[in-house]
DNA sequence: TAGAAATATTGACACATCCGCATATGCGGA
DNA sequence: TCCGCATATGCGGATGTGTCAATATTTCTA
């Protein structure tokens, strides 16, 4: 038994860092995009056109305000949605938000674009 | 007519801007109080323990920010959350889920005590 | 174990932001 | 119209943040 009330767990300094995290453009994009899935740094450089080490910030930025988490395979990182955010959060409410924004579904059309073309590459 | 997807009309960056007033945790607690109703600055001065200047100067950014708006009735000003806002956007769904972060609760408690306080002096 | 590819980190600069004092403004009452 | 109260704003200093180039690190492969 814990506390009486009061469901989540989360300090007030931990929700100021996330919304810190949240408001900067960039990184509202990124989230946007990793609302189609896992997606590795260099996807992100490339759709968003961001140099290598402001994409790499950033997501250091995301991941310590526990919105995105990563995990290496080989030699690529690979960003997503943080796992443990609970299907009723409003972290996941103001994620999904996000994607209903315009400029958010054109960023999510050019990584469209940006996988096919990487698929096709590596199939011819 | 308008366009043909997406509800809302707001852009991302009012989007980063309404964050960024999320962002800091006087600003977080300010929010917090105005769940309560309308409150002018003296109250959320002396609840939080804010200079004028300070808590004036926060009112005035998440006003900016489209989270809260103010009146003025006589030399007072009375700030409330933004009336705009719907009941079933992000916004409120951030706005309540602050209110029920155990630092906002007790924040709230003090103001609870300083009405009282401040309903007797005038009473007396 | 050397080298290449993907990513992380560091350093320097410009710029934004927070703070609180001092001052300005708006408003009501004498 | 002058004063005082409530609030807003100008300002300077300290600190934080975003950006990008350069460099370090990790991992795979030869």
């Amino acid at each position: 038994m814990h506390e009486l009330s009061s469901s989540q767990e989360t300090g007030l300094q931990e929700n100021v860092q996330m919304f810190k995290a949240l408001g900067d453009e960039t990184r509202l994009r990124i989230l946007g995009l990793l609302t189609h899935g896992e997606l590795c740094v260099c996807d992100i450089m490339e759709v968003l056109k961001l140099p290598q080490s402001t994409a790499s910030r950033h997501l250091a930025y995301l991941k310590n305000s526990k919105l995105v988490c990563g995990a290496r395979r080989g030699k690529w990182m690979y960003y997503q949605l943080d796992t443990s955010i609970p299907g009723d959060s409003v972290q996941l409410e103001i994620v999904q938000y996000l994607a209903g924004l315009v400029e958010i579904q054109a960023d999510h059309q050019k990584l469209v674009c940006h996988l096919e073309k990487k698929d096709k590459q590596s199939c011819s």
